[in-house]
DNA sequence: ATGGTCGACATTCGA
């Protein structure tokens, strides 16, 4: 199988770029982020003509999370347990929809941004990942050999080198310490980062501003976490940089992951 | 010299 995640910045934007990358990369199941759009407007119709079935949450122009797979798609589950809230009235965000295709548990997530160190936002990033670590820790405990992918957007970039000078973020969100540390806390509840090993270096991400594409100044946000079992079937890994080039690109580009 | 964007929606916010 295989598996792809891709922040795609506006479904209804780019569902042509979306499409043709499917049909041109073989892939089998695409988690997707910031969809940006409610479930109404999400175009279905396309994706279910290219043969592909699809789950999405969506609840405004905000956030929204799917996963498109053409190998079976099944228990859809919105959100995760003890997933936090945000904003006045506190309510759950679009930000994590899990589905099984052909075996394996499927997690698109969206994290937080953060904005500032100071930001409510920063403690509500911390909380989600504190959150999801919980609830992925309960699955694995629950199901030993179970086959789950975390995988998505982390907005955090674990490495100095997943980003192009660390001068620039000195004092900013994506590289502090806290956030760092609750991405390796997936390692703890038994989770491996999976595409490292197979792409050493590359960025999956690029701001529109500032020319950062043509500079190549990028960072590696977009990461698959696997479960001990999945991990043990992961046959190679790549990120599609070319997917940044042309017209109406994403700011991100797919990472994806062959599972034998 | 030094800034250069994009998307949804409404004329601003989020990234």
């Amino acid at each position: 199988m295989r598996l792809a995640t891709w922040n795609v910045n506006s479904i209804r934007t780019r569902v042509d770029r979306v499409l043709a990358f499917l049909e041109g990369s073989g892939t089998d199941v695409l988690a997707m982020q910031e969809t940006k759009c409610r479930d109404d407007q999400f175009p279905a119709l396309a994706f279910e003509a290219a043969g592909y079935e699809v789950a999405h949450h969506g609840l405004s122009q905000w956030n929204g999370v799917a996963v498109a797979s053409r190998v079976g798609l099944e228990e859809i589950e919105i959100g995760f347990p003890g997933m936090p809230t945000w904003g006045e009235p506190a309510a759950a965000e679009a930000r994590a929809i899990g589905v099984t295709c052909d075996g394996v548990r499927v997690w698109s997530l969206y994290v937080p941004n953060g904005r500032t160190l100071e930001d409510p936002h920063y403690r509500y990033k911390l909380e989600w990942l504190a959150a999801l670590r919980a609830a992925a820790g309960g699955w694995l405990a629950a199901d030993p050999d179970a086959e789950v992918a975390l995988v998505g957007d982390w907005n955090i970039a674990p490495l100095d080198t997943d980003v192009w000078d660390m001068s620039v973020f000195e004092g900013a969100t994506h590289v502090s310490e806290p956030e760092r540390a609750a991405f390796r806390a997936l390692e703890d509840a038994g989770f491996a980062e999976v595409t490292r090993t197979f792409v050493p270096q590359q960025y999956t991400y690029w701001d529109y501003q500032r020319l950062r594409f043509p500079r190549n100044e990028g960072m590696r946000i977009d990461f698959v976490h696997a479960s001990p079992e999945l991990a043990a079937h992961v046959v190679g890994a790549a990120i599609h940089r070319d997917e940044r080039k042309g017209k109406a690109p994403s700011d991100h580009v797919p990472v994806v992951i062959d599972i034998e």
